[in-house]
DNA sequence: ACAATTAAAGAGTTTTATATCTTTAATAAA
DNA sequence: TTTATTAAAGATATAAAACTCTTTAATTGT
């Protein structure tokens, strides 16, 4: 696995995916989100339900349903879509999996781990899910496979 | 789970203390290693049969049997370690999960995660079981819980 | 040769992550 | 009010990771 596990993966994913297809109080559904980054749609529907729950995104039943977001939610950084998913072990915990971090008396790896540690915090925390957006619709950058 | 697996940890965590044990052509054996990094004994046994089996670390049967590490052993990036329980995926793979990696056509988070999975694989790769060994050995840093 | 000690190997079990399928509830439009 | 459409919820199923227990093989010292 990478840094993220695959359920986290399909959360990011499919919080661009919806950003980028809902800019006018428009809605996208299940099929077409798991279709556009390629997930299996049942699973996802299970991720985009917890995500909803959260108030991280947003739904409505019945026809021209579907998933969209709110400026709101656009705003709100990357970070809050991985700790709902895969919780705040991956900005706090130890490489080595030592349950206690003592500055005073630190395993071999914690000064330069704790430094990308807190860059990779400071990229999924500092950074709102609508300037990620934003690039998708420059058309920088692409979630496609 | 943090950035390794939960298994790479207790790799990365016996390869140490290993190091630190068997300075003098010594051995220590599976009980006091996972005592020593509080790990399930038969499950660490066969974490360390598997890095025996690569020659990662080095082992011996028998009354004053066990595991030991030698100097070529010792001037191994940790990065052995890891790629051998978690593979390379950490230092290649993409946040997101995307299979193929574009500079031309990049995920929204690729710029900045990939300067991070470059400190990462520095620090992972460039630094030899030793260099960490010797922090160790001189109080600096812990393994203990 | 024998007994003791140690890791290696084999064969599970348990837990967690990932994935699928079915049924229900809400909403909208006709 | 009925039907169609959509997400929510529930119930399993499958696969992978983490862990345990038992047996075997190698080595040492007596
Ligand atoms: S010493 Fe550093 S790397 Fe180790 S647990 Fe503490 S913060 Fe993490
Ligand atoms: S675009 Fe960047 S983050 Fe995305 S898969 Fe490629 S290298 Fe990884």
């Amino acid at each position: 696995m990478g840094v993220f596990s695959r359920t986290c993966e399909y959360a990011m994913r499919a919080v661009f995916f919806i950003a980028h297809r809902t800019p006018e109080g428009t809605r996208v559904g299940i099929k077409d989100i798991s279709e556009g980054i390629d997930s299996p749609a049942h699973f996802l529907a299970k991720i985009l339900q917890d995500l909803s729950r959260r108030g991280i995104i947003h739904s409505a039943k019945g026809p021209n349903g579907g998933f969209y977001m709110t400026e709101e939610d656009l705003s709100r950084p990357l970070s809050d879509v991985v700790e709902a998913i895969d919780g705040v072990q991956i900005f706090k915990g130890c490489a080595l999996g030592l349950k206690q971090c003592s500055e005073k008396n630190p395993c071999p790896l914690h000064h330069e781990f704790k430094a990308i540690r807190n860059d990779l915090t400071k990229l999924i925390n500092g950074t709102s899910i609508k300037s990620f957006n934003e690039d998708l619709l420059n058309g920088m950058t692409s979630l496609k496979k």
